[in-house]
DNA sequence: TTCCTTTATCGTAATATTGCAATATAGTTT
DNA sequence: AAACTATATTGCAATATTACGATAAAGGAA
């Protein structure tokens, strides 16, 4: 008999991981704090606000963009830095779907 | 004029720093989707839904289990597996913060 | 006891991440 | 043009992650 190979990861458990990924540094919690705060700001006040290196806060605004997470618009010398809501979004909902079926488990088994 | 330094990130940054970087993998994403579906379930079933070695799942357990989102019953000679709500609630309430943050901006501008 | 099952851990290799200083790039000002 | 400002990129070191096979540990079955 023979046991199919798993299938490997879904495209979704993909885009989710890599949305989850984008979060999982406290730097990166804090530009995407920050940046909902003040809405929107030049890359330079970013470094200013973190105990960072300029390199260092580059890499993680492009580890952000490339996430989907941020959108940065140059303008003149400097680049304005925002948040892209639908990434945010989507990332909730993703997590209020994971997180309401645990509850509807717990009510489940309550109910027994 | 003394610039002050900046703080380092505080706590609840680390704090969802942590619980995200856990979902950061899709191998665990899919863990935590399973282990949703199925409630509960002994270490050998994960390990026969993902496409990957033993010692892999488990280290990704370990991962999950370090990060609070997973909690593990030793059965015996098995060890059952569970979502820890509490962690999926703050990760999940966190989410909406950051995501609702975003909503009221978008509002604010649209009606300006 | 011996064998089997289940899960964790170890050792190791490959790759990725994090952080910084130095440098490059590109726009701005003078 | 030269000097300055803002941001990205490069090069590099330290560390972490991912994956696997091999092995350990601990319980159950024969």
């Amino acid at each position: 008999m023979i046991i199919p190979k798993p299938r490997p990861f879904t495209a979704e458990q993909h885009e989710f991981a890599k949305l989850a990924k984008a979060f999982g540094h406290p730097a990166r919690i804090a530009i995407i704090e920050y940046l909902i705060e003040v809405n929107t700001c030049i890359c330079g006040d970013i470094v200013d606000q973190l105990p960072l290196a300029q390199s260092t806060v580059s890499q993680h605004l492009k580890a952000l963009k490339e996430a989907g997470i941020i959108k940065g618009n140059i303008e003149g010398n400097t680049i304005c830095y925002c948040i892209d809501e639908k990434s945010l979004e989507k990332l909730n909902k993703f997590m209020q779907r994971v997180s309401s079926k645990t509850e509807d488990k717990k009510i489940a088994v309550n109910q027994k």
